[in-house]
DNA sequence: GTTGACTCCGAAACCGATTTCGGAAACTTT
DNA sequence: AAAGTTTCCGAAATCGGTTTCGGAGTCAAC
């Protein structure tokens, strides 16, 4: 009665106790009510409902949190120099797991560090905590010391991308193998012989892929592989401005350019302008990722798009599966992408097309 | 002793209570040894970190946020549809919010919405339940309803980018109006006397302070206003790309375009050479925000760069402070942002330079 | 008119930390 | 040696919910 808090402003929230006292109930029959258990009335429920609203009653997740013993939130995190074109698919990503993460009502925790050592601290930190109840991981390598570390300290987890454990985790991929034995056999019907490669570099998982991918199309085509110059990049498109460089000095005869992913097709391009090239005139380039700014580069870059914001859905309900009592090896897709054929490919000069085109032109 | 619990993998983290059991010690103890309070002895502290190191004891942020009554994050709530360029910035500056928070011992909370409703919804939700202590908003507009909202409801917040109420809430950003008067005069010691003039919509505060900017350097320069056209988009690149035709249509006479943002510029560099236009020697374009793919665009554009990392530091402490209880007027930041001239921008046809240049080359 | 089943709700314990308050031991003072 | 300080630590309450367990009514059944 005499308890009379100076009201700064912030008008303290009312809690389980202050709304049971005003409804003339108990504690536990509240908590129960408002969480729709069967042996409340409904009466008893519309009533506390009713007196919850009008008072702008909100659980304290808190104290939820604290009895029921998860956060309901998933973390992310992520290395600080995420610029430039990683940021953008980065950036489409987050967000679409944000969205599938709030549909299931889980929150997405977002961490940034600045070194690897770190980020393998702070997923153990922040799950100690317990802060969050599961991660998901972007930008796996081949053999992924933050895989093997959550693996080892029993804390659940999905990757966007294989690693060499990947028959002990959860995971979603996109088919790169497939997808790049597409993109070689468009240019091919294109009329291109002599062709090259950048790939990422030995480190990362998929880059065995993409390179198994080139190779079985080439060999179903009939392209000796040593028409096919192998580069390696890290995909910044700095890397791919030096790729073409190389490129223009040693293999002159190369007209076709397949990029592992978007900025090194981007930074490709734009270093054969310099150098008066011009794409896809003269080379054609390709990409990978489907961001949507390579839509709008000049010219319109022809990529394997796949969507992020469907690799964000994905990932949200794997990871809430798994937080949830699923089996690790019950979440593990691999998801197709769509080759995006733009103005970056063109026939070769003279070439007369006699294939049919795979993809879709947009 | 026999209260043998099967472990199933997940080893139970030990507690306070555990850990303070083996040290033999009360629990409140062991807190203040670990919190480093003044009165327990040195040997104590030295011997509880000590077991709580082997024993690999982390607090539950969960018990620690419900006794001292806040979450340690900060939250931000994004609209689902941010895509392409817009997500590239959203994403190196996320990232930066990011780390500056962690540096403070705070995590960031991201939750993505559908609708604008929502948003404010979410902004309360979040808030009630006590999952964050405050907010960074994003995408401020002339008259917003979130700011509004938050306002109303007490909740601690900063914006980046001003509003119409922004001298009662804490908010960062740049000196839009200083900065397109620069632009401006690069433009005209090129040579260019006939202007177009990209802006955003309306409803966007910071619109009125670049038209503002330009005005301001247009009339410096004995510019006549009617040799600006003034033109309005959505800052996508779609818009850029509407805007050079209209351009081509009804103003032929126009050597030079002003960008409200990256994104629009590249838009209309790439509708530019679609309609035979070449940038920069027919048309000059300029851009604004400093997004690092604006770098490697074909050709590089010039722009307005701010660095998303600054602001995402700057923007951390000052949240940072507001939930520590400083004053919102404290944390009123204006920065600068740099004209950085790239290859989107040239002379006019046999203008030779008198003036001299404004900003940095690179 | 007991017994039994059912419906609906409350007392008390609990989650895992922090904080308030006080008390025992050791150490100075006079 | 009694009184007053300091130093160091523990008992109990607390944060705001959830869960376990049981108990008071109501009603039908025998």
């Amino acid at each position: 009665m005499s308890d009379e808090a100076i009201d700064r402003g912030g008008a303290r929230r009312p809690t389980l106790s202050a709304l049971a006292e005003t409804v003339g109930l108990s504690k536990p029959t509240v908590s129960r009510a408002l969480n729709d258990y069967p042996d409340i009335s409904d009466s008893t429920k519309q009533r506390v409902r009713e007196a919850a609203a009008s008072l702008g009653y909100v659980g304290s997740s808190r104290a939820r949190q604290l009895t029921k013993g998860h956060a309901e939130a998933i973390g992310m995190v992520t290395l600080a120099d995420n610029i430039g074109l990683r940021a953008a698919y980065q950036s489409e990503f987050t967000n679409a797991l944000s969205l599938g993460l709030a549909q299931q009502n889980y929150d997405l925790l977002v961490h940034t560090v600045l070194t690897d050592a770190d980020e393998v601290e702070s997923y153990k930190r922040l799950y100690g905590e317990g802060k969050v109840d599961g991660f998901v991981i972007m930008r796996t390598r081949k053999n992924d010391t933050r895989v093997q570390a959550l693996l080892d300290a029993n804390i659940p987890f999905v990757t966007q991308g294989r690693t060499e454990l990947a028959h002990r985790h959860a995971w979603l991929d996109i088919d790169v193998e497939q997808c790049f034995a597409e993109v070689f056999e468009h240019l091919y019907d294109l009329g291109h012989r002599h062709f090259a490669f950048l790939n990422g570099g030995e480190d990362v998982y998929s880059s065995s892929l993409r390179h198994a991918g080139v190779v079985t199309a080439a060999l179903k085509c009939n392209v000796p592989l040593d028409h096919i110059s192998q580069l390696s990049g890290d995909f910044s498109a700095a890397s791919g401005r030096l790729a073409m460089r190389r490129l223009r000095d040693e293999n002159p005869e190369v007209t076709a350019l397949i990029c592992s992913n978007d900025a090194m097709a981007m930074g490709a391009v734009s270093q054969a302008h310099e150098l008066g090239l011009s794409v896809p005139n003269d080379i054609s380039v390709t990409g990978y990722d489907g961001v949507r700014l390579a839509e709008f580069y000049n010219p319109p870059i022809t990529t394997l798009a796949h969507s992020a914001a469907q690799c964000g859905q994905a990932l949200a309900s794997m990871v809430v599966g798994l937080v949830q009592g699923h089996a690790p090896t019950d979440h593990q897709v691999l998801l197709p992408a769509d080759l995006t054929i733009r103005s970056s490919t063109a026939p070769v000069a003279g070439f007369s097309p006699t294939g049919s085109f795979i993809g879709r032109y947009k």
